[in-house]
RNA sequence: GGGGGAAUUCCCGAGCGGCCAAAGGGGGCAGACUGUAAAUCUGUUGUCACUGACUUCGGUGGUCCGAAUCCACCUUCCCCCA
């Protein structure tokens, strides 16, 4: 199977500007192409993860990735989607964010020679003349045209600022730069992507008279629309630091039943073959296909070993096995303890399970709250500093655990 | 340029001088049931020193014993006229 055919199988392709076109080249290996990542955190997500994908199983086809790292568009802010403005970064933290992406693409892509190159846009956005640049590309555009496309709409109503309303002319521009400078002939991105991908194909064809091609990637939703890869707290990020190995392999071990084969899908380097066989399965049967999902993210994410511990660990809490020492763990300091020992609601929100001692609270008198399997009810229970010299694991609710070291 | 409306807690949306930490719905969290699923039912959902206190109703000032509610100015959005 070509490399197009599996990515329409697998429901990754969301837009083309001409599917003709776009087939043949990246068939044939004959597309340099690129996507663009602003430097929005200091670590990737989810959605990063799909496009590194993309950007990997194109490669592995023979055709050549450009990384485009946004030091200069993340001065801007895309407003493409958005309900209300983003903050504005300072030079310090786009630089620090860069680096950040640079160091975990790095796992993800293989850069070299005749490989994959990464660039940032900051070496030829910064140094833009206004003037110029206005009779150069400004010229091009046509207002009424940007007013018009999907992605403002929402800030058509919420107020939409001069700087936000640039930052399409900017990616276009930054289409354009690649296309003469590397010879970038395609661009790939989230499929909120789509007006600022067209801008630019747009671009390149009014000043070049050359066609270049723009594709986007599905939005990963779940069964109920809603977008995946965030949860209530926040985005799954692929930094260990920000989301931990197991909690991101439990956010994909426990996606709801009807996603897991598009996520199998969509997110893994599976053989589709071994995808189809496993449409057959039903019921329980799926817990199997939401673990192996889930081994294989961590696995991509972060390493073997580091999946095999998770799957591990989540076997030994809920299997009732007995390795736990793999479990998600936070460690107190002498500072915590007053008098020697710790409340409950105190330990809850310093390690961060409950936000608040209100909620801890409640949490407690729900019964929400089990330590060591004993379920604790009373929100005056403490626990002197020798409980934690053996095992002590705290459970919120069916799903969260946390094992307390001193 | 002129005129009229609106901004409420995570979201939508009631409230229009004290009985308001603020109805209702959504979402979240927890309990029951289950397969670490869905659906359903129940509780809960500002913070804390928790039968009490403190902070919150776009922003800043004011009136009043007392303001989410009244006044002034500012910010943003919507509508109408030019």
């Amino acid at each position: 199977m070509e490399i197009y055919e599996e990515l329409r199988e697998r429901g990754l392709i969301a837009q083309v500007t001409d599917e003709a076109e776009i087939r043949e080249l990246i068939n044939k290996g004959g597309a340099r192409f690129y996507i663009g990542f602003d430097p929005t955190a200091d670590s990737l997500h989810v959605g990063h993860f799909m496009a590194l994908c993309l950007m990997k199983r194109l490669q592995m086809a023979g055709n050549r990735p450009v990384v485009l790292i946004g030091g200069g568009t993340g001065y801007i802010g895309d407003p493409s989607g958005r309900s209300d403005m983003r903050t504005m970064m300072t030079p310090e933290m786009i630089e620090h964010n860069c680096a950040c992406f640079k160091k975990q693409m790095e796992r993800f892509i293989e850069f070299g020679e005749d490989k994959a190159v990464m660039v940032n846009n900051a070496d030829w956005l910064l140094d833009l003349n206004y003037i110029s640049l206005l009779r150069e590309v400004g010229a091009h555009f046509s207002v009424n045209n940007m007013l018009r496309a999907e992605c403002y709409k929402q800030r058509m109503e919420k107020g939409l600022s001069f700087l936000e309303f640039n930052y399409m002319i900017m990616q276009a521009y930054d289409f354009y730069h690649l296309h003469e400078t590397l010879g970038c002939n395609m661009q790939f991105g989230g499929d909120d992507q789509w007006s600022n991908m067209l801008a630019g194909t747009e671009l390149i064809r009014r000043k070049t008279g050359k066609d270049a091609y723009a594709m986007t990637i599905t939005l990963l939703l779940n069964s109920e629309g809603k977008k995946m890869g965030k949860t209530q707290s926040g985005a799954v990020w692929l930094s260990p630091e920000k989301t931990p190995p197991f909690d991101f392999f439990q956010y994909w071990r426990n996606v709801a039943d009807a996603d897991v084969l598009k996520c199998l899908r969509m997110l893994t380097f599976l053989p589709l073959e071994k995808i189809r066989e496993m449409e057959a399965w039903e019921g329980s049967q799926l817990n199997r296909a939401k673990e192996i999902l889930a081994w294989e993210l961590t696995n991509l994410v972060h390493g073997k070993e580091e999946a095999d511990r998770c799957l591990e660990a989540a076997h030994a809490l809920f299997a009732g096995g007995s390795n736990k020492a793999d479990m998600p763990s936070f460690t107190l300091t002498d500072a915590d303890f007053t008098d020697g020992a710790i409340l409950l609601p105190d330990l809850l929100v310093k390690t961060g399970l409950c936000p608040s001692k209100g909620e801890a609270r409640r949490l407690i008198q729900q019964g929400g709250v089990t330590v060591n399997e004993e379920k604790i009810t009373d929100f005056g229970a403490s626990f002197p500093a020798s409980a934690f010299e053996g095992e002590f694991i705290v459970k919120k609710g069916k799903k969260t655990f946390l094992r307390v070291e001193k």
